[in-house]
DNA sequence: TTGAAAGCGATACCAC
DNA sequence: GTGGTATCGCTTTCAA
């Protein structure tokens, strides 16, 4: 059988004073001399007294813990960069500050939303991280009317939740530039699922880029960010009476998809048409031709994500951030256009 | 600001009844007659009360919450088939009943065991999941010592603790009988990393399934269960004196190593040599050759592995189970041996 | 500075 | 059956 806890009370006996004083002494609030503090500490130590989490959520009416609630299939998420990366991040982050992350996987939309509200209602977490963002999200109209504290993950700009960001602008025009620089001159666009907020972002950016280099948008296919969306994409683009000869995807997974249609078409990546991904999955540097990419970095998005819904949490107010900007990364599949086009 | 909640004191005043009868109304246990149990759940309702999940884990003694320590690098993550499925079907098991999964990530040994011990001193969490074993493995008798109730998956048959298996034998008997009755003779085996329990296991079944075939097993490299390892082992194989004509790998990563590599040295797949992994992830379905592997199924383990930790929590005690088996998929990666071989 | 006592919101035991 | 109350182990007022 375990021995019974060692509770606070104990502490206080044993060093002499009142819990209230243990309290303070071991949570460095004032109210205890110098003195009495080291005792107390020193008798805590001795006797392996460890606060009761439980005890303190009920009367500090706070659960040291946050959620994290993934709006993905499973099968999706398999493939998906961005997660393992994003959450080492967070604990990296709250870890230290005595927090722990609840994750909680759905993939239909009602779902997420029940999942938010029971969460707020069990009032099992202090907050939430909220990545995944749509256009219009009802999610974050949701997290409001539950009165739970959130910081949204690249959001848009004009976020109600305080956000952390990554500008894939930097990097999306470098790519843009270095194609640019290559004489491409028709470049198309392989989009995301369309009503989320970074599919929409990064497009934007490509054409922002595209108009800074003084050229115009090529072709777009609204992809899905898989591989088979990026297969079809390829299948599309290339069949086209005047292909692109470059391709911008959204994300690596359809990049790589592209690349296999293209090749399994006959038509030679980077020779005749340049590919360039989004993310930089691992895959990306195993494929040939190695994939031309845009460097992101999950975990200090993941990172700073949970230190500012801890200050969130702890203060009630937080100023966004912005995480360093995602570079462009140049490997194979991207070479000068093909002399003639 | 948010209102106060409604707590059962609010419920017991509103139906003029104790609050002991409260609990026992809407925990169903017995001690209330059918129509106050009405009564009472009818007032809850229209108060909407929900029960403190803090206040529960106080006075329960159970904080609903059941913990994942990922012995792995994000990086690694990144690539891994099996933890988006098993968090998935761990999820489907436990919220239905109440409790929430706490996930955390930890690359290095020492810090992973930090990690336990300080889930079982907050007693953040009434039980763990145990994943990813190593032969002997020292985190065992650590939550054993720690009184920390837990399920292992996919442990050894001599498993103190209660667990949930996916037997590798059938699969890979499938996958070398195929092999076989292809014409392989000189089968390769190119491992995953050798301290842990599966990669032993899944080794252990292909010599005994060769064995089973009247073969001899072929050379056999230890890998990592990375794409690079994969690569490397085929480097390694492929330049023996008498290489294999089939090579059988630990996951489908170092599969599709080996298979690029092969490829890389001009050595055609599956004309010259056949390769079979293990997992199916999804990548399997996009290279060429499509891969034939073994088909796991990470999310009925979770599913499992979830039901019973909760079973052993509340029950002090549970049988262990077995999920169906792996099983063979056959695909474009394994072909008749060449003739003359 | 220190200590006593009132919450926090349930569960569970024990009278009646 | 039902109602009162001690208990879980802290935090936080408020007197002394």
């Amino acid at each position: 059988m375990a021995a019974r806890r060692v509770t606070i009370i104990d502490v206080a006996r044993r060093a002499g004073v009142a819990v209230s004083s243990v309290s303070s002494a071991l949570n460095g609030r004032p109210g205890v001399s110098e003195s009495t503090r080291e005792r107390i500490v020193q008798v805590a130590n001795e006797l392996g007294f460890v606060p009761s989490l439980r005890a303190k959520s009920l009367s500090g009416r706070r659960a040291f813990t946050v959620g994290l609630v993934v709006h993905r299939d499973p099968d999706v998420l398999e493939l998906d960069p961005f997660f393992g990366g994003f959450i080492a991040g967070i604990e990296e982050a709250i870890d230290p500050r005595g927090y722990a992350l609840v994750l909680q996987v759905g993939a239909r939309g009602d779902e997420v939303h029940q999942r938010y509200r029971k969460l707020a209602a069990d009032r099992r977490v202090d907050g939430v991280f909220m990545v995944d963002l749509e256009v219009d999200d009802p999610l974050i109209a949701l997290v409001q009317e539950l009165q739970v504290p959130a910081v949204a993950v690249n959001s848009g700009d004009d976020s109600p939740l305080p956000a952390v960001r990554q500008d894939a602008n930097a990097g999306i025009r470098e790519t843009v530039q270095h194609l640019a620089a290559l004489g491409h001159r028709r470049v198309a666009y392989v989009g995301g699922r369309p009503h989320l907020l970074h599919s929409l972002q990064r497009e934007n950016a490509w054409r922002a880029a595209l108009a800074e280099s003084g050229l115009t948008p090529g072709p777009v296919v609204t992809g899905d960010f898989t591989y088979l969306g990026g297969a079809a994409a390829a299948a599309t683009l290339l069949a086209l009476p005047d292909p692109p000869t470059a391709v911008m995807c959204a994300n690596d997974l359809s990049a790589i998809g592209f690349i296999t249609q293209a090749e399994s078409m006959g038509i030679d990546v980077p020779g005749k048409v340049s590919v360039a991904g989004f993310d930089d999955i691992q895959f990306g540097t195993y494929v040939r031709p190695a994939l031309t990419t845009v460097r992101t970095t999950p975990r200090e998005l993941g990172r700073e994500s949970g230190r500012m819904l801890i200050d969130l949490i702890e203060t009630g107010e937080v100023d966004d951030v912005t995480v360093p900007d995602a570079r462009l990364v140049v490997r194979d599949s991207t070479a000068p256009v093909p002399p003639g086009r």
